[in-house]
DNA sequence: GCCGTTTTCGGCCCGACTGTTTTCAGTCG
């Protein structure tokens, strides 16, 4: 998958032309082609070799041909001159916040300065306050900035930053006179990373409730701070997490969260669907002439286009809304619907809980089954278990369902796929367990012909149900193997092995946009939380999320079916 | 640079906050 490669070299030459002052419209086509490329669930190299990459929204003649060149040679020319008449160092002026594309260039050609470092000496000096449109706060703010930049990409993940949402949440409406309020963005549509908060609330005392935010403990620094908007820095796990506030009268409500969370392209979708039809969307409502006609709910913003209202987690013009004008949205899987899951760990292995307690906590959760799976022998970081030390646990889980009525304990294993696609337990101990979770643990650097092979061989093992974690990925720390994923979905459904969304945090793994391309493959899909102490089976929100952002059903999630019938499918 | 039940040319989503300006450009989302 070289879509992100691609990806990247489009903000760059967007970047390149900001600064160069080049037409604006033509800079808002290579970031759109940008985001439609990081969000495309299908390989550009296939769409390359089909001959269809013009069929991605955004992409033309022109951007098609850099596409094809791309994949073919390995570059861009049109990138290569461009960055050719840059000196390095000039792009990264870019990140610090305050500077954009018409203070880089003046930075550049009327100061010399082409980097970062010489741009703080000059704060420091005075020597940009030459500079017209610079002033003496503005090189204040550029040195707060770079002190900033210094202390991390902004990058949280999915549960972490809700956390952190739930925190700001509870302390405005404890402290501060607000009506509705929730968290919008990236975070209502669920993605694995998010870079910042969004939170809308309604108040009839804007003053107040930005007073509130801007005060509230944790926060660093406060980047703005108005009647109808504020954004903070707040410190958060070690780190600073940029917080939006937005604050609107009641009657805006609907329009203001539909608004803020977005996605871009989405809401772009929908702004010139209402401009056709002689409308106007912003976050304040939709307009007729001056007059409004709708904003007090999302859905009435959505009615007034001639659409059903769209879950938030479906919301990145990927088709969504033609589904939501032919009223053809499916249904989407509901945390409700969840009757158990198969991916836990016990302190039998590197869990911390014993299985009792974990077993107690998915029957708190209301669930019908529950699925344990320790590690196998091969994973030693993991403590695995012999065949033997694995099987003698049997026992224990006969006792458990006859004490438990009602509720079902499946004796499972997550057991290592070994390099060459044998499974670490031989086939007369695999036939033991009710169901096998097969994962890649090792040799994760393998080719991708060798790495898919043998994935795919243990998907074909007969006692494998489940394929764990798939890309093996840990957001931040490792990246995802090299391995052939439409092969991997081809193989699970044409052998009826499900394969997985783990929603531990840092894997999220498949995300939405590969599940969705599993399910349209013909995959059953697992939820999993992968929980290695028993709060985390909460994580299956996040899973769900997950399992949202590939458009999945009840149906088509193997853990929201009744036992009996994941029985069937485990035989 | 893209795109088309008003268009193959002439449009392109919309608004808030800041700082440096005397009415607005730049930045950000």
């Amino acid at each position: 998958m070289r879509n992100q490669e691609i990806a990247d070299r489009f903000n760059e030459i967007a970047d390149m032309l900001d600064i160069l002052g080049e037409d604006a419209f033509r800079i808002i086509s290579y970031r759109r082609a940008a985001r439609q490329l990081e969000a495309l669930t299908e390989d550009v190299e296939d769409l390359v070799r089909k001959g269809r990459v013009a069929s991605i929204p955004g992409i033309g003649q022109a951007l098609g041909e850099k596409i094809t060149e791309y994949v073919t040679t390995g570059k861009i020319r049109y990138h290569e001159e461009l960055k050719a008449r840059f000196p390095p160092g000039v792009l990264d002026m870019l990140r610090v916040r305050g500077i954009g594309p018409k203070k880089v260039k003046q930075l550049w050609q009327e100061l010399g300065i082409t980097d970062i470092e010489t741009l703080r000496k000059a704060a420091q000096t005075h020597r940009l306050s030459k500079l017209k449109g610079f002033g003496e706060k503005t090189e204040e703010k550029i040195l707060r900035s770079i002190e900033l930049v210094k202390e991390g990409e902004s990058l949280f993940l999915l549960a972490p930053a809700h956390a952190i949402a739930e925190v700001v949440l509870a302390h405005l409406r404890k402290s501060a006179p607000v009506g509705q309020l929730a968290a919008g963005g990236s975070l209502r549509r669920m993605k694995e990373i998010v870079h910042d908060i969004d939170i809308l609330a309604t108040s009839k005392n804007p003053g107040a409730v930005a007073e509130a935010f801007t005060t509230m403990p944790g926060v660093r620094e406060v980047l703005a701070s108005g009647e109808s908007k504020s954004v903070v820095l707040l410190a958060a796990d070690e780190r600073l997490i940029q917080v939006d506030l937005r604050i609107v009268e009641p009657g805006s409500w609907g329009a203001a969260l539909q608004y803020d969370t977005g996605s871009k392209d989405h809401n772009i979708h929908l702004r010139t669907m209402a401009q056709k039809r002689g409308l106007t969307l912003n976050e304040y409502g939709i307009f007729r002439d001056e007059k409004k006609i709708a904003g007090e709910t999302e859905e009435s913003v959505y009615q007034s286009l001639g659409l059903h209202w769209i879950p938030p987690e479906m919301r990145e013009d990927q088709g969504e809304i033609e589904l939501a004008a032919g009223g053809e949205l499916p249904r989407l899987v509901e945390d409700k619907n969840i009757r158990g899951e198969f991916h836990v760990h016990t302190n039998a292995t590197d869990g911390v809980d014993p299985v009792e307690a974990m077993v107690d906590r998915a029957q708190e959760l209301g669930y019908a089954y529950v699925g344990i799976s320790d590690h196998s022998v091969s994973s030693t970081v993991a403590f695995g278990l012999s065949a033997e030390q694995a099987l003698a646990r049997r026992d224990v889980f006969r006792v458990m369902n006859r004490e438990r009525k009602g509720f079902s304990v499946l004796f499972g294993t997550e057991c290592d796929i070994l390099d060459g696609g044998e499974m670490d337990y031989p086939d007369e101990v695999l036939k033991e367990f009710d169901f096998v979770i097969g994962a890649v643990h090792s040799r994760f650097t393998l080719p991708i012909k060798e790495m898919t092979a043998r994935i795919v061989a243990a998907i074909r093992n007969p006692y494998v149900n489940i394929l764990a974690h798939p890309t093996t990925r840990k957001i931040g720390q490792r990246d995802p193997i090299q391995v052939d994923l439409d092969d991997v979905y081809a193989a699970c459904a044409s052998t009826g092995t499900a394969i997985e969304i783990d929603a531990y945090p840092d894997r999220m793994d498949l995300n939405g946009t590969q599940a969705r391309a599993a399910h349209n493959a013909g995959c059953v899909i697992a939820v999993d939380t992968d929980s290695h102490a028993k709060g985390q089976l909460a994580w299956m929100h996040f899973g769900v999320g997950t399992a949202r952002r590939a458009w999945l059903t009840a149906p088509d999630v193997l853990n929201a079916w009744p036992l009996e019938k994941v029985r069937d499918f485990l035989h």
